[in-house]
DNA sequence: ACTTTAGATCAACATTTGTTGATGTAAATA
DNA sequence: TATTTACATCAACAAATGTTGATCTAAAGT
């Protein structure tokens, strides 16, 4: 089932999607890419919502095994906090254009889907957030709220997809993972 | 040409495009939203891609000339930095509508316009990498990247209209402030 | 040799979507 | 009183968009 010709059609979707958005992207755009017609597409997934669907679950699931790797680990609370942010540097410099959904494409999920990753979203953010509540009570991070510097933490990040997307940008994505965490760690550290 | 009717038609609006997306809301939705007939928008802006046009830019140079005011102010780095982040938060709480448009609905300008706005967004970024560069030639702050630090620092803020823009969340804006500028402030200092 | 499989082609469709023109109305303004 | 102004209504259209069905080809698997 993953062919090369298949594997193309996922990439250049995502590619567009990420530049002109979900909604923005039509099916002739994406066979225009391809070079083919638009009914060619239906040989690969069954609806345009699957481009989505099926591009952005795998991502996350991806992410979320990785966190959960990490929360069950032995490391302090600073040590788990490095690994997060490594992880997320790590898939966004290999998977901009997936982790472009995740921040953005999520919206045009269908209902049920949408409530669905809404759902685990909030799950893992509240990992983290236990991962911080835990540095604040060890005295090992400063007293803030914990959802509020979950949010900041994460959201620190939430540029470097657009920017590992880019064709000009090259960051050396270990000095960015270092720097990073250097950011955040003493952004929350005692 | 300030009316009632008009600034209704603009908030539901920009409302609707905050949740479902520029391309994602139809004239008729908004026609839906204001409970009236489509052809009748057409009294208030004279194409769609107006909506938002006017809102983006008009938001815009409220940001910039803020922005600009604190460059020219006689502070320390650091004191820039915090009037900076302060700036963002408040504006983000008074209309998180019109920011969601700066994060996210900017790619449906028209290309011209587009354009535009990138050279403005990069201006405005350099300015802050500037206080930023200041600061680590000061001695004030440490010697990250000043790209890969504007970045952190402004992407550090880009949840918060999300939040302001729900219903259910209540942050006191004056604390998220606070513990923001904590954060950043920690996080850059050496 | 036979059959499955991955992919391509072409024509056609029902909806959705942005937009227009012609017209009406009630209140404010002159 | 005459007229401008803000807003509403209705019908209609051209273009864009997701999707389908029927068919074809060439390679791979059995």
């Amino acid at each position: 089932m993953a062919t090369d010709r298949r594997l193309q059609f996922f990439e250049e979707s995502l590619q567009l999607i990420h530049h002109q958005g979900y909604k923005g992207t039509t099916m002739r755009d994406i066979a225009t890419k391809l070079k083919c017609d638009v009914a060619n597409l239906y040989n690969f997934v069954k609806s345009k919502e699957e481009i989505l669907d099926i591009s952005l679950f795998s991502i996350n699931e991806e992410f979320h095994d990785g966190i959960d790797a990490i929360i069950e680990s032995k490391h302090t609370p600073v040590g788990k906090l490095r690994l997060i942010t490594q992880l997320y540097v790590r898939l966004t410099h290999e998977k901009p254009y997936e982790i472009s959904l995740l921040v953005n494409s999520w919206r045009h999920l269908s209902h049920k889907k949408k409530k669905k990753f809404l759902a685990e979203r909030t799950a893992y953010e509240q990992k983290v957030q236990r991962v911080i509540q835990e540095g604040v009570d060890v005295g090992e991070m400063k007293a803030l709220d914990p959802v509020l510097a979950t949010n900041m933490v994460l959201s620190a990040m939430r540029w470097l997809f657009d920017s590992f997307a880019d064709q000009k940008s090259d960051w050396n994505p270990v000095e960015v993972e270092r720097q990073i965490n250097e950011f955040v760690v003493s952004g929350l550290g005692v």
